[in-house]
DNA sequence: AAGTGGTCTAGACCACTGA
DNA sequence: CAGTGGTCTAGACCACTTT
């Protein structure tokens, strides 16, 4: 009985609703007193009994419908997540010397999946940047990236081999929205030599398509050294 | 301009904040007003604005300190999430049929990395699992658990060709954190086989490690067919 | 139609922390 | 020490959904 006997903090209601679900006083599927009930039970505000359940309805543990109630969730959708930030601080977050190096810079007119995959118009011209990034002077991702200059106009005019477009754009350009795909692939012969692998060599890639309200930003693929390990927490 | 103009909504003043970042009127690293300041000029309530900012904090836009106030986020650190719900369920939401097969059931004493990892006693024998899961009769996850049956020992008694280990902890352990790690690997031998693909084919690789409270409930390495990809929100 | 969660308000006190 | 965010309260109204 560790947890304190009276506190009205929504983070120890949180904890003794959790309390309830973990030790199967309410079972998975089944409903859970109403919020009013709750906070006469607990002596706290319903407010503080709605904050606690809706931080819990966020992680999975519980499903709540208005009319309807809150349930014990029966099959606990667990969330993960993992901050991403810029690859320059990842770098020297491990006290390691950070370095790149822009290896193409191309106005043209994208394929059409590019051109599908970001809604450009036909014909238009976008920005592809091939960079690659150095831990430590070893090569440790390698980036390939479309910016549709529609959207953001103003890189055009940036000295991307002064500051990285990965860089440059987290710190110029907020996005609304964005998807991040995480797979595993061989390494292709132009990556694998900038990367300074084998070709064939396993290598964990992410896909991420960021969007400015309706109008797309950029698609990049980081294919990270093999041995890479993408962490989150649960 | 579609926003409602007088909408006194969390996510309203939200959006009126955001846009101010967005269109550069608060920089990068600089102090926004105070919420008060802000309650008075959006015609809302401190609260209302404070559950606005409190979102955006979570998502990394803008840093709160208290008395410090709250900056518009120098590196903006992009969060990503994404759920993991039970295998099968993953597989069922695709229209596809799930099944699975119990391919080793083992109670060993643990090789020292798996005794460390877990924090197993010396000489007490944890459940090792191995499983391949099917999606429509296709080899669909090669998984490898360790189940630490100090924490969970219950689970000796479970028929686990009936039910997948992966489906009843789920169930019927719930476990207070966890982290999740992604790779990519080639495959070996084993698991190769398991998957019907060549050895040496590009895999995704998961690990899982969950804790209840302070004791490890189990540890489970997932190896996903080739070409699978893990999808997360922004 | 009615019950439940979702949210807003106004006011208050607290906790942290920078000056 | 003083200012800022963090939270709690009590009451109210609204929105959604199931009955």
């Amino acid at each position: 009985m560790t947890t304190s006997q009276r506190a009205h903090t929504w983070q120890d209601i949180q904890d003794r609703i959790r309390a309830n679900i973990q030790q199967r006083v309410w079972l998975p599927g089944e409903l859970i007193p109403g919020e009013v009930a709750l906070a006469e039970q607990f002596g706290c505000a319903r407010t503080t009994v709605n904050r606690a359940l809706r931080e819990l309805a966020s992680t999975g543990i519980i499903d709540r419908k208005r009319k309807a109630g809150t349930r014990v969730a029966l099959q606990p959708i667990r969330r993960v997540s993992a901050s991403i930030p810029v690859i320059r601080t990842q770098v020297e977050a491990q006290q390691l010397s950070y370095s790149f190096k822009l290896i193409k810079y191309q106005l043209v007119v994208p394929p059409d999946n590019i051109k599908q995959l970001l809604q450009i118009k036909a014909n238009c011209k976008s920005l592809h940047v091939h960079t690659v990034h150095f831990s430590d002077n070893a090569p440790f991702i390698y980036e390939d990236r479309w910016v549709n200059t529609q959207t953001i106009g103003d890189i055009k005019k940036v000295d991307l081999n002064e500051i990285s477009a990965n860089e440059w754009l987290v710190q110029h350009v907020p996005f609304t929205k964005g998807e991040f795909v995480v797979e595993a692939c061989l390494a292709k012969a132009s990556v694998a030599k900038a990367l300074q692998v084998d070709v064939k060599t396993p290598l964990l890639r992410s896909t991420r398509t960021t969007w400015l309200e309706k109008e797309s930003v950029t698609m990049v693929k980081l294919h990270y050294l093999p041995g890479h390990q993408m962490r989150f927490e649960i």
